[in-house]
DNA sequence: AACTATTTATAAGA
DNA sequence: TTCTTATAAATAGTT
C-alpha cells in the first residue's frame, strides 16, 4: 500500500523548473543554457522566416566572445552553395546537408528547402550541432563575403533611415510621419 | 444528465494546434502569426542576454518590408538614454519606462535592468507592444545612430574574419585553426 | 485583444 | 556530453 502510494507520487526528476530571468553564476549550467538557447533562438527565427516569409539576421556573441550567426537571405544564398556541389564542412553534417539538397534538386522555392531541412533537423536531433550553429567555423572565404555584404545591406537601410529622421528633424514641427521613413 | 456529461467534455475551444512549417497563406493569420512570433523572438533574444550575458543583434524585416530590431548594447544605449532623461515616445509606452527607470535610480548594472523590464513587460502584457517592438518608430537621431554605429562594429568583426581567412587561404596547407580566427 | 487547450521549449537530473 | 522527464512557456485557433 505505502509502496503504491509512493511510487504514485514518485517522480524520476524534478522535471522543468521556473527560473528567475537573471545571470547564471554557475559556469558550467551558462554554458548549457547558452547553447540550448541560442538553438532554440535560431530555430524559431528559421519557423519565423518559413511562416511569415520574413527576412532575418542574427548575430550573437557569447560571453566567451564566441560569434555565432543565423540568416535569411544568408541562409539562402548558403543553400545556393550547396547546390551547386561547393565545398562541404567535414564538421558540422553538411555533407548529409548536401546529401539531402541532392534529393530535392527538383523544387525550388526556399521556403521549402528550409522547411525540408527543418525535417532533417528534427529527424537527426541529438545526432550533432545543426548546420547553422557554428557558421563560422567550416565557411569558406565566399559566403563570409556574403553575409559581410548582406549584413551591410541591412545597415545601409539604418543609415538611410538616420538620413530620413535628420532630414525630417529640420521640420521640427511636422509630427506627421505616417508612411514616411519606412524601410 | 446529458448536460453535465457535455459539459465536463465541452472544450472552450480546441486549444492550440499543431502546424506545418509552410508559408502561411492567409493574410490575415499571416500578420497575427508574425507579430505573436516576433515578440517570442525578441523575448527569447532577451532572456539569452540576461541569462547568458550573451551579446545579440536582430534584424528582422517583414514581407510588408518593414524592419523591426532588437540589439543589446543597442538597448544598453537605449537604457543609458532614458536614464539621462531624454526624450521619450509618446507611442510606445516609454514614459512609463522613465518612470520605472526612476525608480530605479539607485542600482546600476544593466543585468538589473533589463530584468526589472521584462517584469514590468510581463505586469503590462496585453496593455500595449513591448517597449523594443518598433524602436524605429519613436526614436530620436541619436539612437538610431548609436544603433547603426553597433550594428557597423558587428560588421567590421565579420570582415576581419573575412580577411583572417584570406590570409589564412595563402598557407593552404594548414589545416590547423584550433584557436585562431575568433573574433 | 483575450482565452485556453495544446504543443513546444527547457531546467534539472541521470 | 547526451538523454530523460516533469514542468514551464509559447502559441494556434476561437471569440
Amino acid at each position: 500500500m505505502v509502496d503504491i502510494a509512493s511510487k504514485k507520487t514518485e517522480k524520476k526528476t524534478m522535471g522543468r523548473r521556473k527560473i528567475e530571468i537573471r545571470k547564471i553564476e554557475k559556469k558550467t549550467s551558462l554554458q548549457v543554457t547558452f547553447t540550448k538557447r541560442r538553438t532554440g533562438l535560431f530555430r524559431k527565427a528559421s519557423e519565423l522566416c518559413v511562416l511569415c516569409g520574413a527576412e532575418i539576421a542574427i548575430l550573437v556573441q557569447s560571453p566567451a566572445d564566441k560569434i555565432f550567426a543565423f540568416g535569411h537571405p544568408s541562409v539562402e544564398a548558403l543553400i545556393g552553395r550547396f547546390e551547386s556541389g561547393g565545398a562541404v564542412s567535414p564538421e558540422t553534417g553538411a555533407s548529409s546537408f548536401r546529401q539531402f539538397v541532392e534529393q530535392v534538386e527538383g523544387r525550388q522555392k526556399y521556403e521549402e528547402a528550409v522547411r525540408r531541412l527543418e525535417m532533417e533537423k528534427r529527424m537527426k536531433e541529438g545526432e550533432r550541432e545543426f548546420w547553422w550553429d557554428e557558421p563560422f567555423e567550416g565557411l569558406e572565404l565566399q559566403e563570409l563575403e556574403e553575409y559581410a555584404e548582406a549584413l551591410e545591406v541591412l545597415r545601409d537601410n539604418v543609415s538611410q533611415r538616420v538620413e530620413a529622421l535628420a532630414f525630417a528633424s529640420s521640420f521640427p514641427d511636422n509630427d506627421d510621419d505616417e508612411g514616411f521613413f519606412r524601410f
